[in-house]
DNA sequence: AACAGTCACAACCGCCGTCAA
DNA sequence: GTTGACGGCGGTTGTGACTGT
């Protein structure tokens, strides 16, 4: 029953990978593409677990990766990623072409972290270190307004280029529903009220329910709109704050990721 | 020069959802 | 319907490089 075993373990090297398994993998994966993991090392002749061979390859020998520093544009992208997703490196990778989750994730944990904290954020909230507690804060939030996130055409340098990246989205806007000032804090604590309406897309002939949203103008984004949970394509989950959901809400680029689609990375990174 | 402390990042580990058998 | 491997993900660790004393 079930599958026979992806690999012998005793068998398998582990630890830095040399120069000649590399070898092997790219040329391996260049002659018959990413295919099955598991047959992979036996079929290049590498003394690795499948497993380990995929991060390999993804992680640092594919040969689309940006490598090198981080832009300041892309350290702004990723905390303002960050401050929404939380720790969901492969979504904030996929809008970073050329970027992992590994090495966003590394980059965060030893440069980013330290940035936010030097100026006084608290990286895992994005609020000011010395503000009252996310949930006090965000409950009177959610009691005098509700934030929304919404598309608009990008009008930075760094949206443009982003832009032009990745083909999709336009710029993120957060803003508040009421009259009050706007917000301060460089990125708001996510909660789940949080709605996210369409972005605004070139392609509106894909999206035409996201023309209805913008028809509807900015208060009504209720009929159209749906839940984080949602625009990730975890619509099922218990995380699902929206009451019609459904069907209705897939394909939504949410962040320039065509969301509801699984495979998200295949539009930018492979 | 030697040592300790810190940084940076590749790689591993363990978990989870999916899907083949 | 059940089982267990696969693929993918986030968290953690190991280790070489760098810096300060």
């Amino acid at each position: 029953m079930g599958r026979s075993p992806c690999c012998e373990k005793a068998h398998t090297n582990k630890g830095a990978w040399t120069k000649e398994e590399d070898d092997r993998l790219i040329a391996y994966i260049r002659a018959h593409g990413e295919g099955c993991w598991r047959s992979l090392p036996k079929a290049a002749g590498l003394l690795r677990c499948g497993k380990s061979c995929r991060l390999r390859w993804i992680n640092y020998l594919r040969p689309d990766l940006k490598r090198g520093n981080f832009t300041e544009e892309e350290d702004e992208l990723i905390i303002k990623l960050h401050s929404l997703l939380g720790n969901k490196w492969s979504l904030i990778a996929g809008r970073l072409p050329g970027r992992t989750d590994n090495e966003i994730k590394n980059y965060w944990n030893t440069h980013i972290r330290r940035k936010l904290l030097s100026r006084g954020i608290d990286p895992t909230t994005h609020r000011p270190i010395n503000e009252p507690t996310a949930a006090a804060a965000s409950a009177s939030a959610s009691q005098e307004s509700i934030k929304t996130i919404s598309f608009s055409a990008a009008n930075s340098k760094e949206e443009e280029e982003d832009k032009n990246t990745t083909g999709g989205g336009g710029s993120l806007m957060i803003t508040k529903e009421n009259n009050s000032p706007p917000a301060t804090e460089r990125c708001p604590d996510l909660n789940l009220e949080l709605q996210i309406s369409p972005p605004y897309s070139q392609q509106q002939d894909h999206h035409h329910h996201h023309q209805e949203a913008l028809k509807t103008g900015g208060r009504d984004h209720t009929s159209s709109s749906s839940c984080l949970a949602c625009s990730l394509g975890i619509q099922n989950s218990k995380d699902c704050s929206c009451s019609g959901g459904g069907s209705s809400n897939s394909g939504y680029d949410f962040l320039g990721l065509k969301t509801g689609v699984l495979d998200y990375r295949s539009l930018e990174m492979k």
